[in-house]
DNA sequence: TTATAAAGTTAGAATATTCTAACAAATTTG
DNA sequence: CAAATTTGTTAGAATATTCTAACTTTATAA
């Protein structure tokens, strides 16, 4: 049985596994904010329970049960979030640090009765994939709206960051998921873009805001798969 | 900021106090399941908190402060019981292991929204009073059924303990809180006594769980108070 | 009222999680 | 490629929570 501390630090594992290909110790310890002797204590625990594949120097990798005990943390981390916001009415921004405490409690029921609630939702309140029961992680194509050209009509679907500022950022504008946004033109210069969508006919987002978003073409999206 | 470890010995002195007056280093170490020497280590760090009071072999007494704090944790445990069945639709014999879970939460807006949502309850699925916010506990005056006279109608309001195995017990029989239930004969020899309900015109139930059922009578019972 | 039993205390140790300081290995770069 | 930098490791210590063993105080009872 995996202790909060540990199940963070399989969770960290298995995000950066996920965004980057190999896992350094540094990033390990500097995404949890803990030094790197502490970081490396605990990988070597880690290992011990048969979570974590770890040889001196080189870069850590997960087994598949550390893979499957992270997805089910982060499975009840989305669900609780899915919950909190269609159930409890709370807002997208604030939901994060809930879920962070109740992703460690040990109760299988009470997260199946939330799934069945809410119909099995595949992605939670930032769009972001809930994993499957059995650890498996739906692998999203959704793209920055940075990338997107003038002329075109794309979907709002998801968040690369969901930091509760910028949540509240994108309250203050009006947008949220599944919105249609219309690109109108992009700024070389600071890569800002004009995007027009309901009742915003032509509103300026900065470039560090477009990277974040993350948008699907409405054209012929989900044709050929 | 008390650890899930010290509100658990909080809300075991808040219980004991409730129901004894004085409490000792060994009662609390027993309901605890843990060592003397570890109950006294504890004691002794929760009044650096000013939570206890504590001198050396005299009884233990709560401060206000870890009266309130201990309050506010059994307030969360019962919320989330009340709202786990009906809300979340759980049998009242199913709620108290995630409830023992979740009462540690920290996240005020998590338990006010439950307390909305459910329309401000005063007790939980068994019936035990909900502190309010301020740490004050509803005293009951409920009886068990075992010292009510045959002849009399009283109403089932709440339970002296909630085992899963009791709780399934009453639910093998129909027993549920609410109900109205006539006392039809006592047994001298055992305490059993036979008792009417519903479709239930003469069930036999034993001295023990006739001591566990709380009740009230349902004459001039709310009346002059 | 002394002897026995029960309750409480202290000392010392184990585990988990964290740290700083000191050192070693690997990587980057002039 | 050798020097500098970054990354990783070990050693040793602190805090929280728990234990057993040994001892002391308080309560019970013959």
């Amino acid at each position: 049985m995996a202790s909060p501390t540990e199940e963070n630090y399989l969770k960290a594992l298995f995000n950066l596994a996920n965004s980057q290909g190999e896992i350094t110790l540094s990033e390990l310890a500097s995404r949890l904010e803990v030094s790197l002797p502490t970081a490396n204590s605990m990988v070597k625990s880690l290992q011990k329970s048969n979570w974590l594949n770890y040889e001196k120097y080189k870069p850590l990798t997960l087994t598949p049960e550390g893979r499957r005990l992270a997805a089910s943390i982060i499975r009840k981390h989305r669900l609780t979030e899915m919950f909190l916001v269609d159930v409890m009415k709370f807002g997208w921004e604030e939901v994060h640090e809930v879920a962070e405490q109740i992703e460690h409690i040990h109760a299988p029921k009470f997260f199946d009765r939330m799934d069945e609630m809410l119909g099995y939702p595949v992605s939670d309140p930032h769009g972001s994939p809930i994993p499957d029961i059995e650890g498996k992680l739906e692998q999203q194509s959704y793209v920055p709206l940075s990338s997107v050209l003038p002329g075109q009509k794309v979907q709002l679907l998801a968040l690369s960051n969901s930091s509760a500022e910028f949540l509240e950022f994108l309250n203050s504008r009006g947008l949220s998921l599944g919105l249609t946004l219309s690109v109108i033109s992009t700024e070389r210069f600071d890569q800002s873009m004009v995007i027009g969508y309901l009742e915003h006919p032509s509103e300026s987002l900065s470039g560090i805001v477009c990277e974040r978003l993350l948008v699907r073409g409405l054209q012929a999206a989900s044709a050929a798969s």
